[in-house]
DNA sequence: AAAAAAGTTTAGCATAGGCTAAATTTTATG
DNA sequence: CATAAAATTTAGCCTATGCTAAACTTTTTT
């Protein structure tokens, strides 16, 4: 029965950590994006960022907010969104992570825009173990 | 000014599928579940799905409840959970990618728990032209 | 068959993430 | 510089997912 046991648990793990990574997700996402735009324009307009994640204004004003106070991002009112620490370290290892997951779905032979849409879903759920080996593909081929 | 409109616009594609595949993610997992249970038990009862889903009782029941209206579970009070055809698709289709992606990651070299684990996060996100190249790859090592 | 245990349902609450519409502020233009 | 346009904020609403605690049913045990 060990075996079971273990399995079911590995598996409740399995669905623990994906809802996890959710929460983690739209972070990763907007600070991506915020870096992006800054070093774009200077600055990280919330119609911009609204307009760049298919979403509305408000949405936008009110994730700000939610962000602000967990220290990723900083705003003045009516002013444009910056970054902090915390938020550039988000952008980076997003950044990092979707480039590798990219580079690596068009080795693979993929399409570029579909690679481009799939890395945006999969970056968030790949381990350092796999993030490695795709690297690791990659210096192969 | 061409390519920067259309790669806005693909970038907030790639958002906005990821948010919809949020929604379905779920209730592929439920259905994989639950068919998992029927197979090996005969039934799905509540009590099971949470457990191995690692959510509370309650939450399955009201999660159940919506499946319901949704068409893809039907239950009687009291009673366990079954699938109907609906219900059954989806959980062949989560069953067929996650194998595949799994397997395709050991094949990368990932270990067995990482490759569950991270195959968990990763099949609902990859399009079909990604499966197909997955399973070439494994076709030819 | 009565009592205990196990499982299910319901009620009530919370948070995240969406939206629209209206109010406000800033920026650009005539 | 006054007004029009653009952007931001706020209010109010909604759904999906979670939770705990209490009530109720079903199943199991004694």
């Amino acid at each position: 029965m060990k075996r079971k046991i273990a399995s079911s648990k590995l598996r409740s793990a399995a669905f623990t950590r994906t809802r996890a990574d959710h929460s983690s997700e739209l972070a990763h996402d907007y600070c991506e994006l915020i870096a992006e735009l800054i070093d774009e324009k200077g600055e990280a307009r919330g119609t911009d960022i609204a307009l760049r994640l298919g979403v509305s204004n408000a949405t936008v004003a009110k994730t700000m907010k939610r962000f602000s106070d967990q220290g990723l991002v900083e705003q003045e009112p009516y002013r444009a969104i910056f970054l902090t620490a915390d938020g550039w370290k988000l952008a980076e290892d997003g950044k990092r992570k979707h480039a590798i997951v990219e580079q690596f779905l068009l080795a693979l032979g993929i399409s570029s825009k579909v690679a481009q849409v799939d890395a945006e879903g999969i970056e968030h759920h790949v381990s350092d173990e796999t993030l490695k080996a795709m690297a690791r593909f990659l210096a192969r081929n």
